[in-house]
DNA sequence: AAGACGAAAGTGGTTGA
DNA sequence: TCAACAACTTTCGTCTT
């Protein structure tokens, strides 16, 4: 199955490490992180009849699921020259011909290669700008190939479904993002996400989990310069208004914004409403409703 | 002067007939 | 498809520190 031995693409070491968890690959020579299956790893170039073809595309995918084609995505240029600037004997210059037509068939043939490159281009861009981890992008990407394989994307902007795509593995893995956020980045209208994220997860029979306004303390948190401790008390005041049942119905964000004003206030780390209400993106009018319900409901002492 | 408070009216989304 | 509805926002006047 595996032909020939990989090697990085940046050292020529053949030391490549493999990180399953991750489903990532490494060279621990020169630290380069490939990102790529053994089966993808350089050696495509090999398939030089229909035959070898088909055998590889049976191979299965690549590990990574944002790198459809790595491998397969370097450039050969058109020159026939070798690095010295001669021209190649007749034979290498047939071979070459050979390996570009096959380059540019495998890199671009199917439409649902064309738009998985647009969209992965995207949702790297978008990953590194909100700055999360690539298992995200990996997952993202997984969910979007499901939807493309489905046919759902038609009709429909390749970026609004990334997007949505998104927002939901980020839901999945309890690292929320508001739509708000997704929306700036991506630059797709907010409500579009929202409906086109309901639509898959119909669609796709994914479950998402309710999200938690817990989930959003540590950034808030993090944006206002407040402390673990605050952290913590923040937390312990949405566990018990949870058990209380005072969050459902509520915006997540606005619940969590409320019990961080709390909790700055009583443990002497004051932010104001209008700084809470920035960083959780909602307004002081939200803060101060969630704020008194909570007060009232959980006889709390908010006094500094 | 800045922050907190709350009333009132407006907005966008959900729900159920 | 439409109306009712809840949550949230915007705006603004008032009170407190």
């Amino acid at each position: 199955m595996i032909d020939g031995v990989p090697t990085c693409p940046e050292c020529g070491s053949s030391n490549i490490e493999h990180d399953s968890f991750r489903a990532e690959v490494s060279c621990s020579r020169c630290g380069e992180v490939i990102l790529e299956s053994m089966i993808d790893e350089g050696q495509e170039w090999r398939a030089f009849d229909a035959d070898q073809r088909q055998e590889k595309a049976r191979a299965g995918g690549p590990l990574s699921f944002t790198k459809p084609n790595r491998g397969l995505s370097t450039h050969i240029d058109q020159f026939n020259r070798d690095d010295s600037g001669k021209s190649l004997p007749a034979y290498t210059r047939n071979q070459m011909y050979r390996l570009r037509s096959w380059h540019k068939r495998a890199s671009t043939s199917t439409s649902m290669e064309r738009n998985l490159k647009t969209a992965l281009h995207e949702l790297k861009r978008i990953i590194s700008t909100l700055r999360l981890p690539h298992a995200v992008a990996e997952e993202t990407a997984m969910i979007y190939r499901q939807a493309v394989r489905k046919g759902l994307i038609r009709g429909r902007l390749i970026e609004e479904v990334l997007t949505s795509c998104l927002y939901i593995t980020c839901r999945k893995r309890r690292i929320p993002r508001t739509l708000d956020e997704l929306a700036e980045v991506s630059g797709i209208d907010k409500k579009d996400i929202g409906r086109t994220y309901r639509f898959l997860k119909d669609e796709l029979d994914i479950e998402v989990p309710l999200s938690n306004p817990v989930d959003y303390i540590p950034r808030f948190a993090s944006q206002l310069d407040l402390n673990g401790k605050v952290q913590e008390e923040a937390k312990r005041i949405l566990e018990e208004a949870l058990h209380m049942g005072l969050i459902s119905g509520r915006g997540p964000t606005g619940v969590a914004a409320a019990a961080l004003y709390i909790s700055s206030v009583t443990l002497g780390e004051k932010r104001t409403q209008k700084q809470v209400a920035e960083a959780a993106g909602v307004t002081e009018v939200t803060i101060r409703n969630r704020y008194a319900e909570l007060k009232e409901e959980m006889n709390l002492t908010v006094n500094a």
